[in-house]
DNA sequence: GAACATACTGTATACTTAAACACTTATTGA
DNA sequence: TCAATAAGTGTTTAAGTATACAGTATGTTC
C-alpha cells in the first residue's frame, strides 16, 4: 500500500465522492477548485495526480470528468437499475431472468428487444447472481459442455479473472470464451479444437466484458434433448 | 405519466445506464452517438431532448456529461427491489423438482433419501415435464454435454424411443446412455470415445427405464463453471 | 392532404475542460 | 543545509463537448 493521503488531498477525495453521489457524475478540475476554494484549477489537477499515484483513484486521460472510484462499486445498483426500469416500462411484470436472443451490433445486451421470454429461476439461484440468459450460438465451446441453442446464465460484471468463461464483445458481435489476460494481450480461448484462440492487444483493440457465464440451461422450450 | 420509449429512444437511454455503471459517469452526445451508430451527435441530442422530455433523464445545460437518471436516486428503493423479488419467487414457486444425489442399490430413485435438496424451477419448464434432476456421475455423455455434475432434468416414463437419452438401471445401477432397440437387444450408447457402448439382451438381462433426459441444468450449488 | 413526431445527416460555433508550462511558498526528512 | 514533497497562483492552449441551425425521409394522426 502507498503512503495514506494528506489531509488537502483527503479533502478532495471526500469532494469527489460527495459529488459523485449527489449529481451522478465526477466533478471537473474547475469545479473541485471552486469547492475548495483554489483559485487555479491546476491545483485541482496536482491534486488529482497525486490521488491517482497513490492508487485511490483512477484517471482517464481527456475525458471530461473522467474520474473512477475504483474501490466503489456502483455495479449493483445501476444493474438493478437496468432490470427494475424495463419492468417499469412494459405493463407486464415478468418474474424470474431474462432470456436473451440475439443481439444486435451497436445495442445493449439488456434491451428490451433482445428479451425472448423469461426463466423463472430467481437470480440468486446461481453464485454469482445470474442478471441474464443469454442463448449460446455456435459450437465454439462444446468441449465444456456448452452448445448451440444452451442457455448460459450471465453475471454482469467486468472484472474477471484467467480462466473464467466470459461473454465478451469483440468488433460489435458478442462472443462466449475462456478468458487469459497477459499485460495488454487478452486471449480468448474457444473450448473445440476447430476454433483458433483470439488474440486482442488491449492497446489497439476494444473489448467489452459484458460479464462471466455462471451456469447453463439446456431444454425447456421444447426442443429436444442430444 | 408520459408517453412510453420508442424503441430507439430505449436503446439511448440503455446506453446511458450501461455507461453509468461501466465507467461511472454518463456519455457524451458523441459517445452515444458512436455507440448507437449515428453519424451526428445532434441525433444523440435529439434523444436526450425526447428522454428528458417523456421525464426519464434530467439533462444539466451546458455541463459536460450532464446526464442524470432521476430514477437513481434513493438506496432504499434499489435495496427494496432486491429483497423482494426473492421473496415473490419463494411465493409463487411450492418446492420446485427434487435434486437427486446418489441412488443407493436396490432402492428407488424418488426415494426420499436421495433428495438432496429442491430446484426452484416449474416441472412444466421442461417439455415433457421434468419429474426430478439426477446429479450425473461421470464424463460418459460429456460429447453431448452433459457433464460430471449437471444436473439431468428427467421425466419420468418407460416408454422411450431409438435416439432418446434415458436415464436407465442396469444391475442397479443408474446410468445415463443414448437409448437404441432392436429387438430383443438393447443398445446403451456413451457419447464420449473413452466408453464402449453397452449391450442388453432383454430375454436374459433385466433392463429398468427410469425415465428420459429432458434438460440439463449446471451451476447454481455454488461450483464454478468451467 | 396537411400537420406533426421520429429519426436521422451534416456543419458550425462557442463554451467547457484537461493539461501543460512557469513560478512561489512552506514543510519535512536526510 | 540541501533536496524533495505538498500546496498552491496564474496563464495558455488544444481538445472535448453541448448545442444551434439547416436539411432529408418516413411514418402517424386528424
Amino acid at each position: 500500500m502507498s503512503r495514506p493521503l494528506t489531509a488537502r488531498q483527503q479533502h478532495v477525495f471526500d469532494f469527489i465522492v460527495k459529488t459523485m453521489g449527489e449529481f451522478g457524475y465526477p466533478p471537473t478540475r474547475a469545479e473541485i477548485a471552486k469547492a475548495l476554494g483554489f483559485r487555479s484549477p491546476n491545483a485541482a489537477e496536482e491534486h488529482l495526480r497525486a490521488l491517482e499515484r497513490k492508487g485511490v483513484i483512477r484517471i482517464i486521460r481527456n475525458t471530461s470528468r473522467g474520474i473512477r472510484l475504483p474501490n466503489q462499486e456502483p455495479q449493483e445498483a445501476l444493474d438493478s437499475a437496468v432490470t427494475t426500469l424495463p419492468a417499469a416500462n412494459v405493463e407486464t411484470l415478468p418474474t424470474g431472468l431474462p432470456v436473451i436472443g440475439e443481439v444486435a451490433a451497436g445495442s445493449p445486451i439488456l434491451a428490451a428487444e433482445h428479451i425472448d421470454r423469461y426463466c423463472p429461476l430467481p437470480a440468486e439461484y446461481f453464485t454469482p447472481k445470474a442478471d441474464y440468459l443469454l442463448r449460446v450460438r455456435g459450437l465454439s465451446m462444446k468441449d465444456i459442455g456448452i452448445l448451440e441453442g444452451d442457455l448460459l446464465a450471465v453475471h454482469r460484471t467486468d472484472r474477471v479473472r484467467d480462466g473464467q468463461i466470459v461473454v465478451a464483445r469483440l468488433d460489435d458481435e458478442v462472443t462466449v470464451k475462456r478468458f487469459k489476460r497477459q499485460g495488454h494481450q487478452v486471449t480468448l480461448f474457444a473450448e473445440n479444437p476447430d476454433f483458433a484462440p483470439i488474440e486482442i492487444d488491449l492497446r489497439f483493440q476494444p473489448l467489452d466484458i459484458e460479464g462471466v457465464g455462471v451456469g447453463v440451461i439446456r431444454g425447456g422450450n421444447g426442443q429436444a434433448l442430444g
